[in-house]
DNA sequence: CCGAGGTCAGTGACTAGGTCACACAGCGGC
DNA sequence: GCCGCTGTGTGACCTAGTCACTGACCTCGG
């Protein structure tokens, strides 16, 4: 068994102890994308640490509008999944790998058991736990009194990273955003008329970034 | 020193060490209706057990409007506080109190100890933690999806909690839900029209709260 | 190669909700 | 009574979401 906890960098201050134990009772899996990893309703059964590949945990609503609450990525952990364990409630949200993804999976008695015994495997789990609720709280003010035009040109340079072509559907930035399709069509022709982006079916290429940044940034 | 711990159910299950520690490091503290407690950017110190009162926490937009994430009435805790308290940041919200308060305060030290020491402490920490979440969560999905109509509904029949009349300001309510004053005068205005309320300067009387019910359950 | 069916995008008409500007009513203090 | 403050009402307008429908492109089977 080779020893992930290294690639985790805050589980650095792990004492070798609490580092076997997670060793030692954690057991890998994976995932091919698109699996629905956990959905509103399930119950949760372990702490996850992710190593490869990409979660996306979103909400959907009755009338089907979805929108992304965060992701998870390389060497994070999911917010969700550690409310639920803490709490005891079941899943109130949904999530999907986005690609393959390969995680170490952590089962209730030995998560609660490493929070008792090590300060810093609670260190980890708190400060992962921490920071996300401020994305959350962002995310809330964004919906409530955010223009959608402003998070579209957010959300693209976000998906573009450095990369002038992006492929994905108006659908999936929809989703993405909670809003939409027709709403972010609209939006994105008003894009390209203004000559920021160049439109293509399944595919999109940014033009003029800076402009779209000050949109966002504004 | 009175062991108000004895008031918190929650922390029934909590041995007699971990108790005393509780009693010796937290010390009281009050604060007069409308006291702002916290804001966006302000460092955080202690963890809160609120004995009396209510504190409302919100965000508040550029644009001046405001929405309430969340109420921590009595026997809580407040979540934003204790995320911050483990992940170390600031504050990104802030906490109203609506009432006149009484709470304990426990600093970050004996936080971190306690929740290192006592099993019970922790349950109870995370429990509270954990279902907050879900109410964040629930939150986002109806702003992002719900109709303002329902949620002023829903938000009459809270505040009312059985009574007939209630004092409140159309701005207020409009500050609760994230919306508009105008929006909201709209909507009562309708639901006047409807027979469910008669509206009066800084009050309202409901007269038909089973109408409101069914729409705010639908 | 062609047509069927699926996915993706575009569009007009309409509704819901938010913004702006302003009028006016109730109410307390002088 | 008059002033000034707070709370409410309203019309015009704008942004965002909904509905219904069209057509473009893509793949696959015949």
């Amino acid at each position: 068994m080779s020893d992930w906890t290294r690639d985790f960098a805050i589980l650095d201050a792990l004492d070798e102890a609490s580092r076997a134990q997670l060793l030692t009772h954690s057991h890998a899996m994976q995932a091919p994308a698109g699996t629905v990893l956990f959905r509103e309703g399930s119950p949760c059964q372990a702490y996850l640490f992710l190593q490869e590949g990409q979660i996306r945990v979103q909400k959907v609503g009755e009338n089907g509008r979805e929108i992304t609450l965060y992701r998870v990525e390389n060497g994070q952990t999911c917010i969700v999944t550690t409310a639920c364990l803490m709490s005891g409630n079941d899943y109130d949200a949904e999530g999907v790998a986005e690609t393959a993804i390969q995680a170490q999976a952590l089962p209730i008695p030995a998560f609660r058991q490493l929070l008792a015994s090590s300060a810093a495997f609670r260190d980890f789990v708190f400060r992962a736990y921490g920071s996300r609720i401020a994305d959350l709280l962002l995310l809330i003010e964004e919906v409530s009194f955010g223009r959608i035009d402003q998070r579209l040109a957010t959300c693209l340079l976000q998906r573009a990273r450095g990369q002038n072509v992006l492929s994905t559907t108006h659908q999936e930035l929809a989703a993405e955003l909670g809003s939409a399709r027709e709403v972010i069509s609209r939006q994105l022709k008003e894009f390209e008329r203004r000559g920021w982006i160049r439109l293509g079916r399944g595919q999109l290429q940014l033009l003029d970034s800076d402009a779209l940044q000050q949109l966002a940034g504004k």
